[in-house]
DNA sequence: CATCATGTAACATATGAAGTTACATGATAC
DNA sequence: GTATCATGTAACTTCATATGTTACATGATG
C-alpha cells in the first residue's frame, strides 16, 4: 500500500504555497495539513532536500515553492515525501538466503519493478500546476454552489 | 507498500503442504513460517475461506491444500491473505468532500486501478505449482553445493 | 536586541500487526 | 467413553512505527 496520507497532506500544503504570494509559515501549513508545525517541518524538509521548496527563517520567513509548479510532477513529490518502494518482498527475516523468497523474487522481481515504473510514470504525467488548476476550478464551483443554496433559501 | 511479510510467510507454509503428503499441523507450519500456531491459524483461516486450503481437527489433523497447486495462482493467495488495495488515497481525515483529494482522485483514480490490475495480472500468471518446482530446483542445487563444499574440505 | 520562524533532539501517544495465553470444540485412537 | 490431539477463537500483551508534542538552539529581520 502506498503511503498516501502524507502525500495528500503535502499536496494540501503545496497548493497553499501556490496560492499565497509570500512565504507560508509552518504554523499556517499545519492548519491546512491538519497537523502541527513540527510535523510540517519534518515532512517539508524532505521536499527541500529534493529542491522542491525553500525555507526561510525570521520575520516574513516560511515555505515557498522553489520551482515553477508546471515543472514539478507528482512523481517527484511522491519520491520526496519518502516513497517506500511500492512493492517490496519479504524482509521479515531479512533472510536473503531463503530459497522460497529467492523463488518468489525470481518469479516476480520484474513485476515489482514494472508495477512501480507504471505508477511513477503516471504520477510523472501530472504536474503540480495542473492539479492546482483543477483544484481552483473545483473551489470556484463549490463557492457557486454555496451561493446558490443561499439564494434558494431566501 | 504491499503487505508481503504475510504473503511470503504463507508461501512458505503452502510449499510445505505440497511437499508433505499428509495434513500439516499449525505447530509445524509455525516453525516453517517463523511464527506461532495461533498466528498460523489466523492467517490460514483466510485462505480456507477462499477455498485454497482445508483444515481438519483431531489426530492426523492439520492443513492441506484444497486444490491442485497448478490451479492456484499467487493472485488468489495474495487476495486471500488480505490484500490491502495496493494504492489507496488519503483516508487521513476521511474527508470525501475535500477538494484537494477530489482533484487528486480525478487525476489519478484510473492510475490506481490500472496499477493494481497490472500487479494482479502478473501475480495471476504464476501458479503455486510453478513456484514449488522452482523452489525444489533451488533446493536440489543448494544441497549439491553443500555436498561439494564438504568434499572440498576433505 | 527583541521577535519571529525554522531546525532538531527527545519524549509521548496512538495505531495496528504480531505474538501469547487460555479455553472451547470437534475428531481420532484405544 | 474417555484420553489425546488438533483446530477455533476470544482476550490480552507486546512491539514497531507513524504521528504528535515539548523544549530549546539557530538564524534572520525589524
Amino acid at each position: 500500500m502506498i503511503r498516501d496520507s502524507r502525500l495528500s497532506g503535502v499536496l494540501h500544503g503545496l497548493l497553499h504555497m501556490i496560492g499565497a504570494g509570500e512565504p507560508v509559515t509552518s504554523e499556517h501549513l499545519a492548519t491546512a495539513m491538519a497537523t502541527n508545525p513540527v510535523v510540517v517541518r519534518r515532512v517539508m524538509a524532505g521536499l527541500r532536500e529534493q529542491g522542491l521548496v525553500r525555507s526561510e527563517k525570521g520575520h516574513g520567513g516560511g515555505w515557498t515553492l522553489a520551482r515553477d509548479p508546471a515543472a514539478i510532477t507528482l512523481a517527484e513529490i511522491y519520491r520526496a515525501v519518502g516513497a517506500p518502494t511500492i512493492v517490496a518482498m519479504s524482509h521479515r527475516s531479512e533472510n536473503p538466503g531463503c530459497l522460497v523468497e529467492q523463488a518468489v523474487n525470481d518469479a516476480l522481481g520484474d513485476t515489482f519493478r514494472e508495477v512501480e515504473a507504471l505508477f511513477l510514470k503516471r504520477l510523472g504525467a501530472v504536474t503540480l500546476e495542473a492539479l492546482a488548476k483543477d483544484f481552483k476550478r473545483r473551489l470556484a464551483k463549490h463557492r457557486q454552489t454555496l451561493k446558490d443554496q443561499i439564494h434558494a433559501a431566501k
